[in-house]
DNA sequence: GCGCGCTGGGAAAACGTTATCCAAGACGCA
DNA sequence: TGCGTCTTGGATAACGTTTTCCCAGCGCGC
């Protein structure tokens, strides 16, 4: 790699050397402490540093405070859009307090996620975001919560997006109340017929949208049976299994499909074309979160709107603002019923 | 928050005094160093860190190491799917080598790319890679380039991605190659009269596109005029606005449209369909980098696949493999076409 | 002219690890 | 038994910062 000059980068010692200054003063000039410092001096220090090229390290500054200036993000999968667009949010918002974002990757599983929390402990970071939805009820879930509360008493602070009920800062997605509006849309569309399309029954954000979506056709007194709910993955293929599943039970009196996301929907909607239903002339069908693709596809998809970018940008602000408080908080996101082509008004 | 328990974290010294060893023998038993130690010590040593809940902290190995293992990882925009997809494959990567990511985004604009750089650079990251494309023979790119070199002589490796010509190493993508082979296939398919939607000039990416492009046409005798070339953003938004150029122009001899990436072609899309062109009857549409959404739009859109996720994992291999080799290395990985429905074969 | 508070620079002690060195005991061999 | 040599635990010195002291100088009130 580098031939010759294999040198290790200039430390502030090196800067308050060149500087003519001691070590004190050169860390107070370059991070500007409560303490001031000689203007003359600061400028030669400043002077000297850009010379030298020097750049503070990290860890050294991060052991020296106790914590490091960091903003730690798991997420299931950042290829996704969902966990990408909130991951945006989530390092502008970091970015803004100009903290670094160290981001990793469960693969949606709950093993890696708690692997991943303690590996990301290490780092010290000052804010830990979770993303995506956990398990709930699980003995994986009580280690996780019992990491996150040591964690916590350490000085760091956790935030959860989108996962009610555990003690700590949470940004929560009323999917409850989105899944209800858009069955209301839906049922004022002229949809009476229903099926959805779920991920399994553990997971929190999937079974919070089943129940809001339940309840908002209860409010007509139609109901959703359960051999009308296709549990499979919270991803694209799993859309196109639960098309699948439905089509081969031989099912053919479904107006309307509800699938919990906006990925599974559109793998659905594709699944559904090439096995000959025509959508929505056969068969409607309606998303959740609105993801860019949403509008792109072909009937647009009618979803609900979450403004993921914000809910990254709150967890990171929520979190900030921790420590003026003496007890954890909660916001709410809530979501808009955006009617595109996938769901026209029935006759 | 935390009401009463405020203490800091368990630290290796703690560890060693539960476990009534020395600082050094805790050391060894839980990083595994190259010297041995009794197997009893080592689990009591094991048992006293489990029971204090001990994390080691990474600001402290990294400054007594001299780095960090950290991968720090520089993306336009994570929300751009070409961006996530390689974010996944670089945070894989990663993980195979238990390196940790910092992520950064740019928002494509080249000064915050240079102060990120800078930013970065203080985590001692073993490994720094930046993916984009930069802006060729700017100012800022010297002073990028100063920075990079800076950053390798102090021992860390940086690799672009996507960028030739620069002296690190590189993943590059093969654009001409994709390109060309696009307009072959396209020609092939029957189309003669092009237009581009590309970025502006000094995007390589974005201009590597359009030449290959130009090679391939040429092969057929074809050329791709300037003012059949709408110069705009790399983005959705891109596509849209190049449409409305294109249509305002009043040019209406164009058979098939290449937009230099599939985002500006779904763009594109749409807004052609909302003016009231069909695609493909009235006009076909190519992109490049065959992101999910490629194939889900109607028409699904002919595109050239690039494998994203392993060209990310593809960079931190190369950087992991960098003290082996003593001069840069540069992989080139190509793409291939990908016909689908928005270019039909032309009568 | 003298004490006193204030200012601002510098020395040095943290911070939590790893790595280097040292010492003590075990072991092989003549 | 004596003497190298190998093993392995423990002190301790780094690593690059911040921060707490300490102290000198200076202005100021009396």
């Amino acid at each position: 790699m580098t031939e010759a000059t294999r040198t290790s980068a200039a430390t502030l010692h090196d800067v308050a050397r060149e500087a003519g200054v001691s070590l004190a003063t050169a860390s107070r000039s370059i991070n500007g402490s409560t303490r001031k410092v000689n203007e003359e001096l600061r400028q030669r220090v400043l002077l000297a540093a850009d010379k030298l090229g020097y750049v503070a390290n990290q860890s050294a500054q991060a052991i020296a405070k106790g914590s490091a200036s960091t903003v730690a993000l798991v997420v299931s999968d950042i290829a996704d859009p969902y966990f990408s667009s909130m991951a945006s949010g989530v390092i502008r918002g970091a970015e803004e307090a100009r903290l670094l974002v160290t981001m990793a990757m469960t693969e949606r599983s709950a093993e890696r996620e708690l692997e991943l929390v303690r590996a990301l402990r290490g780092g010290r970071p000052r804010v830990l975001v979770l993303t995506g939805s956990r398990f709930a009820g699980t003995e994986l879930e009580a280690s996780l919560v019992k990491e996150l509360t040591a964690y916590e008493e350490t000085g760091g602070t956790v935030v959860i997006v989108s996962q009610r009920s555990l003690p700590f800062d949470t940004v929560q997605i009323d999917n409850l109340a989105g899944a209800r509006d858009l069955a209301r849309a839906l049922v004022d569309q002229g949809y009476r017929r229903f099926a959805a399309f779920t991920g399994v029954s553990s997971l929190l954000t999937s079974s919070d949208r089943l129940q809001g979506f339940r309840d908002g056709l209860g409010e007509f007194g139609l109901a959703l049976d359960d051999d009308r709910v296709y549990r499979t993955d919270f991803t694209r293929d799993g859309g196109i299994a639960a098309v699948d599943a439905m089509l081969d039970d031989g099912i053919d009196d479904i107006d309307c499909v509800f699938a919990v996301n906006d990925v599974m929907a559109i793998g659905a909607l594709s699944r559904l074309r090439d096995r000959g239903v025509s959508v929505p002339d056969d068969i409607a069908i309606a998303g959740f979160d609105d993801i860019d693709t949403a509008r792109d596809v072909t009937p647009a998809l009618t979803t609900v709107r979450l403004p993921l970018a914000d809910v990254g940008a709150e967890a990171i602000h929520l979190a900030l603002t921790a420590d003026q408080r003496t007890s954890v908080a909660t916001v709410t996101i809530g979501g808009d019923v955006v009617l595109r082509a996938s769901t026209p008004r029935r006759a």
